[in-house]
DNA sequence: ACCTGAACACCGTTCAAGT
DNA sequence: ACCTGAACACCGTTCAAGT
């Protein structure tokens, strides 16, 4: 389908501009140097191809931006990391999918704050999960395991908020850059630096080392299984009792 | 202090430059026509001088970047909605706290998603209580109220997750950009062009009306109170039995 | 001491022109 | 049909020059 590239009539040297081929560059000019080197001329460039020739593929670069957002989100659902077995209970897939989120987001630290920051089309579609293929399966997920419709909806909505504050903060505590276009590297301010203004601030003081420890997974799993928690109330009403 | 202006030798014209009046500025800038216009050259006209004058004062304009979102973190500590009452216990502290703090964003859309998103000077200083005198803030109030050293740390992390996690969406959803200097608004896509996507996905299509409604403040206290049933555990260990 | 103009290297975007 | 060059309106930033 997307296989064989005919030079289209007698070009032989470069595979013909396509709005796929734009996209794939633009996942990895973002991979490999951030989201702020994403710029119009540059992605041309790497295309072999002048900036303005992008324009008769996609109409602007908010609609570049638009679609590379939902490439990265859909391309998040093949990943065997979250794809849920048949034999998980709905504990089993929302927490082989809370994990499985936070590999990808880890593993791809430039594109993940663009997922979780760039403008959804609809108020309703929640980053991370913010294409109309992830609610899907995350609804009938749910609902296959015995949740009725307002626990799928309200648990979507949880999930949603407790992945977002999780992993944007972690991503982002990682390093790398945060602003979904914009924004440098944190800089890694000098120690010195800090410990200087630290001085009016005695708890802070005192418990800076403890401050500057890394416990995003325990962390997370803790969370996460409050969440779960949380979550049972919901479908306590419809499932009246199981098998 | 910063009260009268004198007109440094002969000019009674405009107030002279300052980097709060630059500041000032900027965020009344921000405010009005959200983060992507803010640039130097129109920030510097509307100070009634050009863009380069500013170079005077800031020496760039991620260094301006640093400098706004810090003012305005520091800005939300002076708001009555968030200051603590002496005879608050850890958990009316906390609830105060985050609703102060929902409030603030909602009532600054496009301060806000800044505040969330702009890279921290330390991984460690977490949006949005993101500054010194914030975590100060934060730990000495629980540290006050019983908790230990771990508790208030454990505390500190877990709030940040959560505040960030449901008002960044709040927000965000509420329309005005998410994206802290880039992206433009959601363009609110026409209802029907959403409905005609929404073909092979039988629990979106049947769920759609339910997933557009807000509950957001209702599923914010529910969050919050299922936080704090968790911290309450954090708090077991020092606290030996109060009173 | 403080601000400006000109200049440079970048942007996004349009459109007539080339092949 | 597809790409390019020139052009326009914007950027951030530097630096010699003005007052």
């Amino acid at each position: 389908m997307t296989q064989d590239e005919q030079p289209a009539v007698g070009r032989p040297d470069r595979p013909r501009l396509t709005k796929d081929r734009i996209l794939d560059e633009a996942v990895r000019l973002v991979e490999r140097d951030g989201p702020r080197a994403l710029s119009m001329r540059k992605l041309g460039e790497r295309l072999g191809v002048t900036g303005m020739s992008l324009y008769r593929h996609i109409s602007n670069r908010e609609a570049l931006m638009d679609a590379l957002v939902d490439r990265i989100v859909d391309a998040m659902l093949e990943r065997p990391d979250v794809r849920p077995r048949d034999d998980d209970d709905w504990r089993g897939f929302l927490t082989r999918l809370a994990h499985g989120v936070r590999q990808i987001a880890l593993e791809q630290p430039s594109l993940f704050p663009l997922v979780a920051t760039h403008p959804p089309s609809a108020p309703w579609l929640r980053p991370p999960l913010r294409s109309l293929r992830w609610v899907e399966a995350f609804l009938a997920g749910l609902l296959n395991r015995g949740f009725g419709d307002e626990g799928a909806v309200a648990a979507y909505r949880a999930f949603s908020s407790f992945l977002l504050g999780h992993l944007l903060l972690e991503v982002s505590a990682r390093g790398v850059t945060t602003g979904p276009v914009d924004e440098p590297a944190p800089a890694a301010q000098a120690p010195s630096e800090v410990r200087a203004t630290l001085d009016g601030h005695p708890a802070l003081e005192r418990l800076q080392p403890q401050l500057a420890e890394d416990h995003a997974e325990s962390e997370f799993q803790a969370s996460l299984t409050s969440l779960l928690d949380r979550l049972e109330h919901f479908n306590a009403i419809p499932q009246e009792r199981a098998t």
